[in-house]
DNA sequence: TCTCAATTTCG
DNA sequence: GAAATTGAG
């Protein structure tokens, strides 16, 4: 008998519940992944992220022929692929890992009522979180959960299941058109990122290992700092599967900064969790009061500002222009560039959640709309408004003292003096032509005025609250 | 996972 | 007088 394990982020052999019961049940086992226009070509589109996509593709085929199997490619909608390839193969069932998003779970669905008319069964399996089936947690009220604290104590207590080893082989059936990955240039897609992280299960083993020999016991108190390197930087891999968040998690060494780290794993499974409940999230604010009512500020000049990182404060700018450098941002960044778009330029998040979305390599959509609405403050986990206006300045001295990440990133201010970096725009004029950054000129005045912008803000907020109530 | 300013503590 | 702590928004 024969399956198909149908791959979507769960490009990994390593962990992979899904493909694990397929060989259990069946002596031949298909993997199939399918391009589909409705994700190359949606609202979400990136080249950057399908880069990724592409080389993740090839480990994982590489990966399968060390064992065996193809990866067989099709660039067609799984509704018919799977069906065609069932019928070729003699396949009886499809297995895959349950996903969350409104985009995957109506999907889903087509894929379903076309296996179903084919009389082919289908196998549903975790993987995409570090506990198994997040959606079915509770509060004590019997309701979904909206606050991450609480959620966390829940899920720390959920059971785990032990992680699943690679399978040493996998019987194929020979003979199979497997088709091909498609290059970078057959998708049309623009030229590489200058920074990007490559893809594929081995490197994200790489990495993995690598932090958690090192930086993970250093991240309790390095993970907010923008200017060492003491994040893990495995987001896109979790994103795309090529580890298993549950294995992750076992790998984990005692510690605080492991405990520290682990707890970011859960934000990852809590917006997995609301993202599955609230499916309207995506396109609208979870806090009804917020739905339509705020005065977002349509200004393209300022967008553009905030997306080409020349605000004129070096915190956000460095932010934004690491962001199309590398495909990837750092964290803290991530907030005070979130923060300083929708709340100090007043812009609508979806248009940030969409910009990020275009050039993130580690772009998801539960995580980076979870994110967006956290910063913005009209999604969970609520807290005043006030607290989530970030000081861009003020960050910059924390979280950056040396400025380090300012000026990897901003090279016009390689040479401002370390006492001018947090507000250029107060050098003295002797001192910005001594170090060839002429503010207006070499590197732009600030768009906005800090301590203006956060009373307007908050006025913004309190007017769209009001005007619900 | 805040910010700002007032207040207290410390050398 | 600077640094740490506290409290309000």
């Amino acid at each position: 008998m024969t399956a198909l394990v149908w791959f979507r982020h769960d490009l990994r052999i390593s962990d992979h519940p899904a493909l694990d019961a397929a060989l259990r049940a069946h002596d031949r086992v298909v993997p199939v992944f399918c391009f589909d226009d409705r994700l190359l070509a949606g609202r979400h589109a990136s080249g950057p992220r399908t880069r990724f996509l592409i080389e993740c593709l090839e480990d994982l085929d590489a990966e399968l022929r060390e064992r065996g199997a193809r990866l067989v490619v099709r660039r067609e909608r799984p509704e018919r692929a799977l069906i065609e390839l069932a019928g070729i193969t003699g396949a009886t069932e499809v297995y895959y890992t349950r996903d969350v998003t409104p985009f995957a779970r109506s999907r889903g669905r087509s894929v379903h009522a076309a296996l179903e008319a084919a009389g082919i069964a289908e196998q549903a399996l975790p993987g995409l979180t570090v506990a198994d089936d997040v959606a079915a947690v509770r509060t004590r009220a019997g309701g979904p959960y909206a606050v991450f604290s609480p959620f966390y104590r829940s899920w720390l207590d959920i059971p785990r299941r032990a992680p699943i080893p690679a399978p040493a082989h996998i019987p194929s059936p020979p003979g199979l058109d497997h088709g091909r990955i498609p290059t970078a240039d057959e998708l049309g897609l623009s030229a590489a990122l200058e920074g990007a992280q490559r893809g594929g299960e081995r490197e994200a083993v790489a990495r993995l290992d690598r932090f958690l020999r090192g930086p993970i016991h250093q991240y309790a108190e390095e993970r907010d700092r923008p200017d060492l390197d003491g994040t893990s930087k495995l987001s896109a891999y979790l994103h795309f599967g090529c580890l298993s968040p549950r294995e992750v998690e076992a790998a984990l060494p005692r510690g605080e900064g492991p405990q520290q780290w682990r707890r970011q794993l859960c934000w990852r499974d809590f917006y997995h969790h609301v993202q599955f409940h609230y499916p309207e999230n995506a396109r609208l604010e979870y806090q009804v009061r917020y739905r339509g009512t705020i005065a977002w500020t349509e200004d393209d000049a300022l967008f553009a500002a905030w997306t080409e990182g020349r605000t004129g404060f070096p915190l956000v700018d460095a932010a934004m222009r690491q962001l199309r450098r590398d495909g990837w941002m750092h964290n803290r960044a991530r907030l005070v560039a979130g923060s300083f778009l929708t709340k100090q330029l007043g812009i609508d998040w979806r248009r940030g959640e969409q910009w990020f979305m275009r050039l993130l390599i580690d772009g998801d959509q539960a995580n980076n709309n979870g994110n967006w609405q956290w910063i913005a403050s009209v999604g969970v986990d609520p807290q005043p408004v006030f607290r989530r206006v970030y000081n861009p300045t003020l960050h910059l001295e924390r979280y950056d003292p040396e400025g380090v990440y300012v000026r990897e990133y901003v090279p016009e201010l390689r040479r401002v003096p370390r006492r001018h970096l947090a507000e250029p725009w107060k050098m003295p004029e002797s001192v910005q032509r001594e170090a060839g950054c002429v503010i207006g000129s070499d590197y732009p005045r600030p768009v906005v005025d800090l301590a203006a912008a956060r009373e307007a803000a908050l006025a913004r907020y309190a007017a769209a609250a009001a005007a619900d109530a």
